[in-house]
Formats: structure tokens, C-alpha cells, sequence
DNA sequence: GGTCTGTGGTTGAGTGTTCAACAAGGAACA
DNA sequence: TGTTCCTTGTTGAACACTCAACCACAGACC
């Protein structure tokens, strides 16, 4: 790779898109986070790693496959379930079968710390993006977005080191 | 607000745009950062940052107003301009006019390294994002995206504590 | 002048993330 | 069995970000 030659520079509105695309992500974490951790000690990681495990079954997950699911590294993980651990909304049990495995298990706890962040969470991301797009253009966004998805997450396999 | 009643629940469709959304989000950040990290030692924030500076008049933006440009608190925009300052990308100097006034330059070597590492992020965009967007579909990315952006600055100003 | 109030920028402690190194179990094969 | 290699999960240190506290200056008002 040259870093000289060859670079599909952006046109004026691509960048436009680009920097919306930045602008908005940037805002709208900041804002869900914030929500979560002001009414509920959540941080955004921590929730969506709560909501995996709320929809698997027993309400529990290997940690490997907890960490390929939210594309984090499996040593966040472990740091973040320790954290969790600790509030009581999480267990770690040891895995049937592989003696290296370990398990987190939602508690009831979690599961309802988890019942009413939900509120929170879902009430932002409708108040402050779906509210703004027509089901054509969610529809769209939806479409890219996937794309994108697919296209970084089968090549390199490894989000974590 | 209670939390036990109206809250828009999202539908099927809805809920898979969202987790697109914010797995693109997540594997693309993750994947922009990660290049600029291992070509130019550089994070995705930090080169937001030298953008703005280069794009400016003098190369130089006032702390605050640079804070506010990229949705960051003032606090960790004098960290970042910090670090910066340590590696002779930038440098301090007292503003004209205002006793309190800090205004970040961007210096010729900063420039140089922005240089390098701006067709290192073009290509990542491209490649990753703009590539798998038809331009009509690229347009309502832009807009859905700016009226977010719109919706969450105007209201609450100060992302910095 | 003096006092208020608000803004600009920094600091340091606390918290979360990354990164490299590690221990221990599994899988393949001689 | 023993060797080798891969995967799993953890650890601790380094690093980045957040948050609250702080000082210094600006602007208004008396």
C-alpha cells in the first residue's frame, strides 16, 4: 500500500454524510449512555451485554461467545462481567463439558435491573433516531448498516488481540 | 416520567436497524481507529481533532470551541491537545484578547503526520462504509443522520460537564 | 473602586479499556 | 504418552476518559 497514490478521496457530500454519520453517533452513545448510567448504574456496554443474556437460554453465556456477539475483546469481558459480578446482576458458573469454560448467568436481579433500563434505553433510541427517520429511510439505514456489518465482522475475525 | 407505562417498544424491524446500526458502529470505529493506531499512532479522536485544526484559519482553535466541535468535554480536550503537545503534533499558545484563552496550533510536522494519515482514513471509509452505499442511499444516511445530530445539540448545549 | 456571576482551562483521582503475558484445558498426531 | 498447537479465560500495568474541584480572568452591576 503506497500512501501516496491512489486514494478515493471523499467528494464534498460524501463527506457531509461522513461527518453527520460521526457527529450523530458521537451524540446519541453519549446521550443513551448517560441515560443508563444516570437512572440505572448501566453503562451502553453493560447493558447490551445484559440483553444478550436475557435472550439466550438459562440466561446464560460462555464468555468467548459473549465477547464475538457485542465485538468486544474477551479480556473487556471479563473485566466488564467482574464489574457486573460484583452489583449481584451477574454469576459465573463453570461450563458443562470443557473445563476451561466459563458461563455468565443473568440473576434475578439483573434480570429485573435489566426490565426497567429497558424503559430507558428504548424510550432514547426512539426519541432520539427513530423518531427522525420514515420507515423507507429506517428501512435504508437498516440495509447499509447491515452491509457494513457483514463486510467487517466476516473478514477479520478477531476483534480481540 | 414513570417508567412503567408509554414506552414506544420497538418493533421487529426497528430492533434489527438498531443492532445494525450499532454493530456497523462499533466494528467501523473500532476498525478506523485500530489503522490509524498501527500506521500513525494516532487515535480516530485525535485526528478528528488535527482536521478541524488544519482546516481553520492560522491552524488554531480556542480550547472551547474545539471542545465543542467535537462533542467532547473541555476536560478531555486538554488531555488530548496535551498528549498532542508531547508528540510536537501541536502547540499552546495564549490566545489574543482574553486573559484566560488557550488556542491550539497545529504545527508544520502535525500537518505533515495529518497528511499521512488522512489517506489511511479516507481509504477505511471508503472501503468500509462508502463503498456499500449506493449514493441515493448515501443521501438518507446524510439526513437521517443531520437531523440527529440537529435534534440532540441544539437542546442540551454542554456535552462538557 | 468592589462584589457578583459566569466562562475558560487545568488538575488529579477514580473508572473503564487495551495490550501483552500467562496458566490451564482441549485436539490432533506421532 | 508425549509433543505440539490452539483456544479459553484471567491478570496487571499502561493508557484514555470522566467527574468534581479549582484558579484566573471577563463582564455586569452597584
Amino acid at each position: 500500500m503506497d500512501a501516496t497514490t491512489d486514494t478515493p478521496w471523499l467528494t464534498a457530500s460524501q463527506q457531509r454524510v461522513w461527518r453527520s454519520y460521526l457527529g450523530a453517533t458521537t451524540l446519541l452513545m453519549d446521550r443513551l449512555d448517560r441515560d443508563l448510567r444516570t437512572a440505572h448504574d448501566l453503562s451502553m456496554p453493560e447493558y447490551e451485554i445484559l440483553v444478550r443474556l436475557s435472550e439466550s437460554p438459562d440466561r446464560s453465556i460462555r464468555m468467548a461467545t459473549l465477547a464475538a456477539q457485542v465485538s468486544h475483546s474477551r479480556s473487556r469481558v471479563t473485566h466488564t462481567i467482574s464489574r457486573l459480578e460484583r452489583k449481584g446482576i451477574v454469576q459465573r458458573t463453570q461450563a458443562v463439558g470443557d473445563g476451561r469454560g466459563v458461563s455468565a448467568v443473568l440473576t434475578d436481579h439483573g434480570f429485573s435491573v435489566l426490565e426497567q433500563a429497558a424503559h430507558t434505553h428504548v424510550r432514547g433510541v426512539h426519541a432520539h433516531l427513530v423518531e427522525h427517520a420514515s420507515p423507507d429511510e429506517l428501512d435504508v439505514l437498516g440495509r447499509v448498516m447491515q452491509r457494513v456489518v457483514d463486510q467487517l465482522d466476516d473478514n477479520n475475525s478477531c476483534p480481540a488481540p
